[in-house]
DNA sequence: TCGAACTGTAACTATAATAGTTACGTAACC
DNA sequence: GGTTACGTAACTATTATAGTTACAGTTCGA
């Protein structure tokens, strides 16, 4: 399945995660419940350890932490931590022979695409983890 | 080159057509400037067609041309007019064997996104046509 | 009315991103 | 020291898209 859900997965890891005193949280605890392979768990959880937002403790009983509360880690921060690429891609045009009109227009594009994909970024990190995990208990009862 | 540049070739294809009046516009047109092929412009405006954002004549001295004036269509609605995957997917999950809270996640995840995307989108409502065509003549002087 | 000039679309190939999987080395705890 | 779990490489499969060729259909104008 080829379509891109890191970034669901990598909130719904660290949402595990966050209740990392209460139950053991390996990759193939997150791997189960996502509905996915551990490798691939361990994957995005490695670019959330890489950008500081969840340890891991190798060896038995090892498993994920947060480094800080879900209340201090927002969706915009995992976002910016599993995804480099922007999503309203303007593509780079060849070089080649563009008319003189038409190699300007790649620039504005990506200036007022980049505006709105700010704002749905600024969406994101307003929005925290603990909000998530707020609205799957809220659900449950 | 598999990276989804459809909304991108969109936009260049409306802006010039709205130039319909002073130049021909023609699928061949469009593609030179754009870097592309003329089969993809005419994929995409097909699409443009269908929103009612442009009409296209066939046949000699054929071409398109905007429904409407640049100021009154908006980036948004370009964009809805070629894309309608969503932007941060949710995988769904393979109604196997899920654990029962983990069920509850894509759900929620998809709300949230949802927002996330909402305002993207909502950026994109409030940027004309007409404001990107400025912006390249701005460029240009 | 005929021909030239476009569009619409099908069909196919190529490419790139991602998920999924297996395998194995490494680290940490008991 | 053995068990458990992570990190990562390597490979396959899937899918979305761009690019291309080809051709039928449409419309204008000489």
């Amino acid at each position: 399945m080829p379509q891109n859900s890191r970034f669901a997965v990598a909130v719904h890891s660290a949402g595990m995660i966050a209740f990392g005193d209460r139950m053991v949280v390996t990759s193939e605890a997150i791997a189960r419940s996502v509905g996915t392979n551990p490798v691939v768990v361990r994957r995005v959880c490695g670019m959330l350890v890489k950008a500081g937002i969840v340890e891991v403790k190798k060896g038995q009983n090892g498993g994920a932490l947060l480094t800080r509360p879900a209340e201090k880690i927002t969706l915009g921060e995992i976002y910016r931590a599993v995804e480099q690429e922007t999503v309203l891609p303007v593509p780079e045009l060849s070089g080649k022979h563009p008319c003189a009109i038409g190699k300007r227009v790649g620039p504005v594009l990506r200036v007022f695409f980049g505006r709105a994909e700010d704002c749905m970024l600024k969406q994101l990190d307003r929005t925290r983890l603990s909000d998530v995990i707020a609205a799957v208990q809220e659900k449950k009862k």
